[in-house]
Formats: C-alpha cells, structure tokens, sequence
DNA sequence: CAAATATATAACTTGACAGTTATATAACTA
DNA sequence: TAGTTATATAACTGTCAAGTTATATATTTG
C-alpha cells in the first residue's frame, strides 16, 4: 500500500491536488491541463481515491473529483517534529556543529600538500 | 534530482532522519538501527546530505551526522496551503459533496439483487 | 609499515510504478 | 438502437531507485 508520502511525491498527483484546491473538476478538465494521456490520469485519480485525498462525484457520464485534504494531516503531524527544529535555530547542536565546519574549512587550506 | 517530496518519500530515509532528530549520529549506529547494509546507509546518507537535510563532521575515522532542518520548510509551504482547509471543515463544498455521497450510500442497500 | 576500523563508491540486480495503447463500461443523444 | 462521449481498467514497457556485494579510501593502532 502506498503511504501518504509515497502519494504526495509524484509531480502528477501533486498537480491535480493543487488544482483540484482551487476548485472540484471533472476528470476531462484535469487531462486538459496535464501533458499525459486520459488513463494515465484516470490511474492517479485512482491512487488518490484510494488514499482518501479525494472523492468523486458522478454527474450524467462525467465525474467530479473533489479534494477531501484530512489525510495530508498526518504528513502535518509528522512534519510537527522538525518545524520547531528549523524554526528557533539560536541553541541548537546542529547549529553549532556547523558552525566548527565553517570555520574548519578556512583552516583547512594550507592542508593542500 | 530529486526534490523533497521523493527525500522524505524513503521510509529508511525517514527513519533517518528521526534518529537524527533525537541526537547527532555516526554511520555505524545509524546502520545498527536500521537493518540494511552499510554502504545501503551510506546511499542514503548521500542523498539526504545532497538535499541539505543533514551535514557531516568528520571525527577521526567516524562521521558525524547531523539533522539540518530547514529544507524540511519547502514541504511546510506546500502543505501550509491545505492546512486550512482540513482544518474548517465546516463551510466546505467537500464536506458538502461527502454527506450527500453518504446518504446514496445508505440508500443503494435495496439494489443488491 | 601492516592490520584493523569506519565509511564511501562502483557495479549490478530487482521490483515497483508512471506512463502508454487498446479495450471495456456506462450514459447521453439523434 | 446505433453512435458518441466520458471515464475506467487491463496489459504491457521502460525507467529509476533501493538494496546488494565487492572494493576503494582514509584513519587509527600495534
């Protein structure tokens, strides 16, 4: 089974995401704006109904996708754990370690022999 | 090359970076936790270090790997514009369109014959 | 210096997945 | 009902990346 990051990391699906936020479309709409074929993005659709990134509506012979974005959360719990990390970066090890780079690094040119 | 959404697709890229989250590592405990081979760690260590999501310190003959977050803040952006809407679920055309497919669902018991 | 330790790189294999074309299914229309 | 439109599914192909084993590189130690 795919996970939510597996879903997220093809370029195609992220795509329709970000158009599908804008507004629901059918799946004739999505084709039109991606360069790949009917079934290619029928497959993606699948993929994403599957991952409960969106559902569907059946109107006459069309379809209508919508975006149902709950799941990204779990990409947001996730993504939890690193945010203040990157965010106060002042007492930080890492920080600090790289700064012994920087400064290693200007030492090191009279190594070159 | 790859952009962050692949990086963080790798579960043993992830677990990864979880370690390095808790404390800074060299390689052999990364490959005592992880239950790949070493030159499979040191493949993935390249590929976090070229997407600037960890830094090395040279330790004698160890190497010192340290989480260096912010790249993480792209995904952050990108996830900030569905982080609303998951979050007032209330005025939304999704959740809308997702009550009435639930009610077709409950009526459809009788069609199966 | 030789042996041992720590890590990286090279070459290779394999599996999965994104895209393709061809076809099936279903709904509307003349 | 026959034809057309809208979408999904099946079968196939090629690519790519994750892991492997073997080897190279660099550092420490006796």
């Amino acid at each position: 089974m795919m996970t939510i990051f597996d879903v997220i990391a093809d370029p195609t699906r992220r795509i329709i995401l970000d158009l599908l936020r804008d507004r629901p479309r059918i799946v004739s709409e999505l084709v039109a704006e991606l360069e790949i074929s009917q079934p290619g993005v029928s497959k993606q659709l699948r993929i994403l109904r599957e991952a409960d990134l969106v559902t569907v509506q059946q109107e006459g012979r069309k379809r209508l996708y919508v975006l149902t974005p709950k799941p990204l959360s779990e990409l947001d719990q996730w993504l939890a754990n690193y945010r203040q990390l990157w965010e106060d970066r002042y007492d930080r090890l890492d920080v600090y370690l790289e700064e012994i780079k920087q400064s290693e690094k200007e030492d090191s040119n009279d190594n070159t022999e």
